[in-house]
DNA sequence: TGTCCACAGGAAATACGGGGGT
DNA sequence: ACCCCCGTATTTCCTGTGGACA
């Protein structure tokens, strides 16, 4: 019998929904809300499951001497985002300070976590602030204090000093002046043996270092290699089975998650919140996750990193795109050249009140446009008529519209 | 063959903000 | 209150350039 009031159809809904639930627990979909004690007990079991098993061993050769009194050398390693290195790194030393303590060898290690672009005061601010040197200033403050903080702090502590330097390549302006202090000042400051651990996730990093540096730093090597589909599953299914309900998931929808990320990047990140996105979209349609629900997940994926991109984007930059909307909408899908952008950019920045930037500034932009995705652009020379960028608008249509309406928000236009 | 357009994109200078020491 | 230090954002100035056109 059909439902007759909003109040049988309301009860009916939650009762489907109940039934169908997928998520049982959302917590173990979100690192970020775990604490700590789970995260570590999260990694274990992946790593039981003997994925970067290759890894592990190779870390443990690297520092088993500290246990016998060696100094091993530095290490450097790489590995594309998403696999795993932090996490290991992390759980590695752990374990291996533990272990340490049990044979009464004194290790310490701190972990400098530079996974956002900042620039070498920032890194020796935080590095001063680990090691107890110096609360955290935000500016103000000579980078010699900072580092002559940093030395008295660790000046008479003995044994193992490990420096867990995570995504190194992200100190931007003055890598070297922060390099060197790592690798040169401060072993000779202190009295501690040394030990740096560099993770980066670009192969050439050390290529572009300052040679003085390079030629002091003695490194061993260590490459992560992304994960493969069967590894993706491990960990998959692991979440799977902590975060949602039994058989909730088709087999051949995992193997499809696998499958996508381990394709395009063998990335755990990118399958995790792929399967997310799922199972959201599973719990609103009342169903398994299935293979249609995982294409539709990826779309909507690749549709909200643009969104959120925007976002936080800075206004200047969502002007510039607003500008090249325009301009390519009234280009009929033929490529705009640089004039042509800035000038749709200046006219929105006039309608919405803006103080519009300078040319070179507005080619600057259009450059992160470029690199964030959101167009495509190419220098072409038209001979006489001069050299240009020619632009393109590489996004489908429906994200256009909803960047568009982004922007729309932002800047308080109406229509 | 040389000219010359319409920019690209590097370098340095400037503006602005804000915090620390004295 | 003053000067010093640092960061980011932007401007100003500049040199460079592929190739259609005269």
């Amino acid at each position: 019998m059909e439902p007759q009031t909003v109040r049988d159809r309301m009860v009916d809904r939650i009762q489907h929904m109940l039934k169908h639930a997928v998520i049982k627990d959302p917590r173990f979909l979100d690192d970020e809300q775990l604490i700590r004690a789970e995260q570590l007990a999260l990694i274990e079991e992946i790593f039981n499951a003997s994925v970067r098993d290759t890894e592990i061993e190779e870390l443990s050769s690297h520092f088993a001497g500290i246990l016998r009194g060696d100094h091993p050398c530095h290490l450097a390693v790489w590995g594309k985002t998403g696999t795993g290195k932090t996490l290991t790194l992390t759980y590695f030393l752990n374990l291996l300070t533990e272990l340490a303590k049990s044979r009464q060898v004194d290790v310490r290690h701190v972990h400098l976590d530079l996974s956002t672009p900042q620039p070498c005061f920032r890194a020796l601010n935080n590095l001063a602030c680990l090691v107890g040197a110096s609360k955290s200033h935000k500016k103000g403050i000579s980078l010699e204090e900072l580092m002559v903080n940093t030395e008295e702090a660790l000046a008479d502590q003995s044994g193992y000093l490990i420096i867990f330097v995570d995504e190194v390549d992200n100190v931007r302006r003055d890598r070297d002046t922060f390099l060197k202090f790592l690798v040169r000042r401060l072993p000779q400051k202190i009295r501690a043996r040394l030990i740096l651990v560099f993770v980066s996730n670009r192969l050439n990093w050390p290529d572009q270092l300052d040679p003085r540096v390079k030629s002091f730093l003695k490194l061993n090597e260590l490459l992560f290699k992304p994960y493969d589909a069967r590894d993706l599953e491990h960990i998959l299914n692991i979440r799977i089975e902590k975060a949602l309900y039994p058989d909730t998931v088709e087999l051949a929808a995992i193997k499809k998650i696998g499958g996508l990320a381990g394709h395009d990047h063998g990335d755990a990140r990118k399958a995790v919140a792929l399967l997310v996105k799922s199972a959201y979209l599973a719990e609103k349609a009342g169903t398994k996750i299935t293979l249609a629900l995982v294409d539709q997940a990826v779309d909507e994926l690749h549709c909200d990193r643009y969104v959120a991109l925007l976002r936080t984007a800075p206004v200047q930059l969502k002007a510039a795109l607003a500008g090249v909307i325009e301009a390519s909408d009234r280009a009929k899908g033929r490529a705009v050249a640089t004039g042509g952008a800035f000038d749709a950019y200046r006219r929105f920045c006039d309608r919405v009140g803006q103080r519009p930037l300078s040319g070179r500034a507005f080619g600057d932009l259009l450059a992160e446009l470029d690199v964030h995705a959101f167009i495509r652009s190419s220098v072409v020379s038209h001979g006489r008529r001069g050299r240009t960028r020619e632009i393109t608008l590489d996004i489908p249509r429906e994200i256009v519209a909803q960047l568009s309406d982004v922007i729309r928000m932002d800047f308080n236009l109406r229509r």
